[in-house]
DNA sequence: TCTTGACCTTCCAGTCACGGGAACCCTTAT
DNA sequence: ATAAGGGTTCCCGTGACTGGAAGGTCAAGA
């Protein structure tokens, strides 16, 4: 299977394979061509690779995780603790968020939008403090 | 007032100082020796960069709203359409990530964390769908 | 056989918003 | 004279790709 077969099965870019393989989180084999050819256990890769990343693991977490994945006798506390980890900066990064809609969304509600000159928004962002 | 004296007072670093202007955020004077002089409305630009970045607006947005904010005939409804915008692109963050939590929070709540290889984690990534 | 077009390859550059560090200049105090 | 503590520019690196150029490979049609 070439590289765009291995695209379509994934949802990954090709490009992104190619960076993957790049940066050693896979190791497609070459056909006599130059080609790289994906095995159903490169794709197994692959696919675990696309499903983390859709949680948000950076690629160093998957590196660990795939690791892990691949040893028969890893335990499972050690992907726990990787997932909980992530788990917590995805909480943190939650929290920033909704703390940055509020304030905005109260900026917006209190916004005329109108073809006046006044704007709460542009006040609150030149004001002293937020309060 | 040099750099350092305008980065304590906005909490801007200097780093981040010298990269707006070179992007041409903002444009302080220069004195004899070369040095980056600030004044009161520089002061007043820099306290609104930190504040717009601080709600996550990205340096885009903050060069049209800092415009707008140096216009005073701009009408309130290009701002809030701004403000809007980048409102929506937060929920959607937010709504991505508390997906994200959910997943790999049933995910690390139903692994025992233990000793023993079985991880529904890794399970869970390697399976052909979420569900 | 030739050519066309769809693949594939590598390599280089750019993204965003800075941060680190080198090499060097200016000012003030000792 | 020297040392410390500013300031300056310039270049490289970050994460995780993405776009594009230049060129090799393959299958099908005229």
């Amino acid at each position: 299977m070439n590289i765009s077969q291995a695209s379509k099965a994934t949802g990954l870019p090709a490009k992104t394979i190619r960076y993957y393989e790049e940066i050693g989180l896979i190791r497609p084999m070459r056909s006599t061509n130059g080609y790289r050819t994906f095995t159903d256990t490169s794709l197994h890769q692959l696919n675990f690779l696309a499903r983390a990343r859709a949680l948000g693991f950076s690629i160093d977490h998957c590196r660990s995780l795939l690791a892990l994945w691949e040893d028969r006798d890893r335990a499972s506390a050690d992907v726990r603790r990787i997932a909980l980890k992530h788990l917590n900066e995805i909480e943190k990064k939650i929290s920033d968020l909704t703390e940055m809609r509020d304030t905005l969304g109260e900026l917006v509600r209190t916004c005329d939008g109108d073809g006046r000159p006044d704007c709460p928004i542009l006040n609150s962002l030149s004001a002293t403090s937020f309060s």
